[in-house]
DNA sequence: GTGAAAGCGCTAACAA
DNA sequence: TTGTTAGCGCTTTCAC
């Protein structure tokens, strides 16, 4: 059978309050006495059992996570980063993702109304926002990560969308380019929207707004970034530079590009995002905005952290800052 | 506060047993009782907490899923599949990784030694097969993820690694190359061992051994391909096909091909591993090996949702048939 | 400083 | 079919 704390407490002559007080801290005890307790404990392989501790802590050290997914190279950073930082402030973390549907995220809100957690992480609400805001009170602790403006009032750290959008267009305007070719993501995504809008925004605001043919659609796919510059090819759309709002789309638009004979970064200058590990290895390299996701996760973690331990959390969304990574899709090498 | 079992038993005029049996399905109710339970549930808005029901069962309905890390793409992507099945099956999951180090497996191994869960799910556990295995009990069931041999009779699903490096052997022979280079992964890194072992194994067999010359250490970044390449035609060593242990190592090839000027898949033909996402982007598009490890992770989760339940589960290891993806790389496009 | 006792919220024998 | 009674293993008053 397993170790109980009766077994402890039996052991050193003590009862189970004592055992309880020594291992936890709390309450004053005979030094003796404890390192009596502590040596037993040591004996018997004590650990607690964590089912007992939180029914009678009523908290479980346990927080939940709901991710759209993990495959998602940059969701999959950012919760490497989440992971992490809940580890080393001593919390359990449950992970669901709801790319299966609505059900995941009944499945996770179960597990929320079962008081499973002390706290919730979720990455990307996005329409699940109210949802979620619904299951919170002051006693379960919640932060987003997430680019939308409506948190609902919850604590959320930003994800650079909107930030790296703008830093793609002052790249490309101090580079002198002026008619940008945009390849968007899927309507409904709000990343690639925050993305794109903020890299026309900053075009528009120098005096050079990207007119609507020059816009593209996509799928995140290496594909959509094929047909983009294919499509404006084939308008007759002139275009001096491609801002794809990922780098798969990216890699799309070089390919292209290279097969219909314009030299980057000669004729065309390219920038990519995410920066996701296969940027440096396009032909030629790609210039991308690079966040820091997994600082961005841990800083979820850690605010989580403060706010399960009663601690205050900012008010406004967090920033970290990002930055560009300039390879020879850009600027020419040498 | 919180409606507990003891609101509902009251308002509905019966025990807490017998709100328990409703819900539970266990034991008969009567018919009449069971709806009256079951509206005051509905009304109340009651939901069983987590903390008491696995005090009182024993079980807590979670396991506990150690990974190496998320960032590699295959380990996400055989997570993903682990995540959905695990939902499905209707288990929790907390999630570890042990990428930090030896404390990673000490917090994990805390958890398991407070009774946190019901069950074991390990992704390439390597070295740390044997302390797994001094966790696990008949009542604590495991399953791995590993394409190590010694699984200490644990129960495991295969990664798809040597048969992976086979077949890729087999399309290069099949088109006739004889002397290929192999750029292989860190030592002590299994996957880039097995992939590499069995790709030279079977050349070996055909009766065209690989040199040790033509062999290259890599650390599964795109530098180390480039390196490679460099470093072989520095050498004078001559190539007709480059078997790379992973994507990132393949781009990093053809990358320095190109440079190089040597035609791919004319002069060399070029195979990668695990088609992830970027493979059909390099230029020319990558042929390589595709393991469906959503599925992998996927069957692993099954495969433990079964030993939960008390059922049997295999004692070999359990293979999942992966595909080699045939691209440009390889085969002249036409 | 330490022990006894009363929970935490539920399940499971055992009676009735 | 249903209620009563013990737990599950720990924490936490409240006395002493």
């Amino acid at each position: 059978m397993r170790v109980t704390i009766a077994h402890v407490a039996l052991r050193a002559g003590v009862s189970k309050a004592t055992v309880s007080r020594v291992l936890n801290g709390k309450g004053e005890t005979d030094a003796a006495t404890a390192a009596r307790v502590r040596r037993v404990v040591k004996e018997l392989g004590y650990v607690p059992s964590a089912r007992a501790v939180s029914l009678a802590k009523g908290r479980t050290g346990v927080v939940g996570v709901l991710a759209p997914n993990l495959t998602r190279p940059w969701i999959a950073q950012v919760m490497q980063g989440v992971v992490d930082a809940m580890a080393s402030s001593g919390h359990g973390l449950m992970l669901f993702t709801r790319n299966v549907g609505d059900d995941s995220f009944q499945r996770f809100a179960g597990h929320v109304n079962a008081n499973a957690f002390d706290g919730l992480l979720v990455i990307e609400p996005e329409e699940t926002v109210p949802a979620v805001a619904k299951m919170v009170s002051a006693a379960l602790p919640v932060v987003l990560i997430s680019d939308r403006e409506a948190g609902m009032g919850m604590p959320v750290v930003a994800t650079g969308n909107r930030p790296g959008g703008r830093q793609a267009a002052e790249h490309l305007l101090a580079l002198g380019r002026r008619r940008p070719l945009v390849v968007g993501g899927p309507d409904g995504y709000d990343c690639a929207a925050e993305r794109v809008g903020s890299f026309t925004a900053a075009f528009a605001e120098a005096g050079f707004p990207v007119p609507a043919h020059a816009f593209f659609p996509g799928d995140y796919s290496g594909e959509s970034g094929r047909v983009a510059v294919s499509s404006a090819v084939a308008d007759g759309t002139e275009f001096d530079a491609v801002f794809a709002h990922n780098d798969l789309s990216a890699s799309g638009v070089l390919q292209m590009l290279g097969h219909l004979g314009r030299p980057v970064p000669v004729d065309v200058a390219v920038v990519g995002f995410d920066d996701a590990g296969h940027a440096a290895l396009t032909a030629p390299p790609l210039t991308a905005v690079h966040r820091p996701l997994r600082e961005i996760g841990a800083e979820a973690a850690r605010m989580l952290a403060v706010a399960l331990a009663g601690g205050a959390v900012p008010d406004e969304p967090v920033e970290i800052a990002n930055d560009l990574v300039v390879r020879n899709s850009t600027i020419v090498p040498g």
